[in-house]
RNA sequence: UCCCCGGUAGCUCAGUCGGUAGAGCGGGUGGCUGUUAACCACUAGGUCGGCGGUUCGAGCCCGUCCCGGGGAGCCA
């Protein structure tokens, strides 16, 4: 029977029979024994292993390098060194995967950079390490907050017909030879494609997801999201996870509630559950994290209408390289200012000028803003995008109509407006830009195992 | 996509004015110590991103391509 070396760090006594397998970190031979830092990714720490010549395996114990994968059957004794209170003594070390000297993690420190082109092999390293269990502790507290609040999960299509979200460039799905495309009248002919139309990949569950609200009442999605935006930056990936939430009798003051909730709660979450791993990145990543994460968890969000917060921008005395103005959208620059400078914590900016938003988002009376809002957040950004949909059949006609949209490509979504429409609101929240937001990290290259950009398909 | 910066040993980097390639870590060998990114000595290891050009001579200057990073836009 494996023990798990958290559970063995984690002992009030000594044990006489342990088993332990895991991966050797590092290896000190002394001239009559040998310490073996052995990790098994159950926590951060290192469980230290002595190799005595008593032990059979100590005369090979020279071909246990660093990566090595190895099962050891021991003792857990106290230890009389410094620096841990628990070692096993091995009495059989079984080299289960050898690792040659070229193994490409080394015991320093290694770059970013270098470790993404080693992404098969940066979950052995630290800090690689606590951020896919953060990662998916997170997942999982996602999941239990909207459980508790009687939020259903619902599962929106991966595979989408043609575009009627509006939200960036797609991806094509397709089982056309590419080679040979068929035609019909000059264009391509799919009816002959798998669907018989265009297919692409999800860009959004949002119009799927509303359709299970006016159902079931307070519905959420969290699922793949894909992009194909040539977007080169440390924020944007082609496919990343979101969450959607969806509420039906509900308003934009529900929506920008639930938000705020969401976030300080996953934010304490990671504070009481995930103390360990997110200490490493307090030290090595981002000293201020602790301070940043109880700004957060610890106030309640800034509440701005968009059209004051134009007013603050313009009225800072700031140079900005673009000038704030009522129906320009808020630029990078502006949103560090508000978050960063002016309140120096998250605000939620509501109300935007109807011209910058997406056609489902709910009119205002005051005819020119609709009731949306972005929870924008201190060095990351947007954080969440949502809003109130227009749950009036009339007025969301009129705007697809306005924009030269396919109003038969809205059929359904329409038809939930004709039969027993309500008022309802959602968001969507970044889930790998919330990962950047609780441990410090800067790229979001690096809070998920396999990044998806640009001419980047590795792995 | 645009604007900057970079690419030198397995890794992190230095390399002066254009003059025959350096350190630390990692590897190997030996030593030493209940060690903690252990330590000490010795040792092996290079198409200086690719191609072309200037020059007596290019890691260094010029052109071009590839790759990486930061910022911007698009957005979550």
């Amino acid at each position: 029977m494996l023990a798990s070396v958290h559970t063995l760090l984690q002992s009030g006594s000594a044990r006489d029979a342990v088993t332990v397998a895991g991966w050797v970190r590092t290896r000190r031979d002394s001239k009559d024994f040998s310490f073996i830092e052995l990790n098994d990714g159950t926590c951060l720490t290192n469980l230290q292993i002595l190799v005595e010549p008593g032990c059979p395996d100590y005369a090979n114990i020279g071909n246990i390098h660093t990566g090595a994968a190895i099962r050891v059957d021991g003792e857990l004794v106290a230890s009389p060194g410094k620096g841990q209170r628990w070692e096993v003594r091995a009495r059989r070390v079984h080299l289960v995967g050898p690792a040659p000297e070229d193994f490409p993690l080394q015991k320093k420190r290694h770059t970013d950079e270098y470790l993404r082109t080693i992404a098969h092999l940066r979950p052995r390293t630290n800090k690689y390490g606590a951020m896919f269990r953060i990662r998916a502790r997170l997942a999982h507290a996602i999941h239990e907050f909207f459980h508790a609040r009687g939020f259903y999960w619902i599962h929106t299509p991966i595979i989408t017909g043609a575009d009627c979200e509006g939200a960036g460039e797609l991806f094509r799905v397709t089982t056309l030879d590419l080679a040979n495309v068929p035609k019909l009248n000059g264009a391509v002919d799919f009816g002959q494609d798998f669907f018989g139309k265009e297919a692409n990949l999800t860009v959004s569950g949002q119009l799927s997801v509303e359709t299970c609200c006016l159902a079931l009442g307070k519905v959420y999605t969290f699922g793949p999201t894909f992009r194909s935006e040539n977007s080169n930056t440390s924020r944007h990936m082609a496919e990343f996870w979101m969450i959607e939430p969806e509420m039906a009798f509900a308003d934009l003051r529900d929506d920008m509630a639930l938000g705020e909730d969401l976030i300080r709660y996953l934010v304490r979450f990671v504070q009481r559950e995930c103390a360990e791993d997110l200490d490493l990145f307090a030290k090595f990543v981002d000293r201020n994290l602790p301070a940043t994460l109880e700004n957060i968890a610890g106030h309640e969000f800034i509440r701005l209408p968009y059209t004051e917060a134009v007013d603050i921008l313009q009225k800072s005395g700031r140079k900005f390289d673009y000038a704030p103005a009522w129906g320009r959208d808020l630029q990078s620059e502006h949103e560090r200012f508000l978050t960063e400078d002016h309140f120096r914590q998250p605000v939620i900016v509501y109300d935007y000028p109807q011209g910058l938003k997406a056609f489902y988002m709910r009119q205002n009376d005051d005819g020119r803003t609709v009731a949306a809002m972005d929870i924008l957040v201190p060095s990351i950004g947007e954080i969440v995008g949502g809003s109130q949909r227009e749950e009036r059949y009339d007025n969301l006609q009129r705007r697809i109509r306005e924009l030269g949209f396919n109003e038969a490509d809205y059929w359904w979504y329409l038809d939930t407006r004709k039969y027993g429409t309500v008022p309802h609101a959602g968001f969507g929240l970044g889930f790998e830009r919330l990962l950047m937001l609780v441990t410090g990290v800067g790229n979001i290259r690096d809070v998920i195992p396999f990044p998806r950009t640009p001419k980047h398909l590795e792995f």
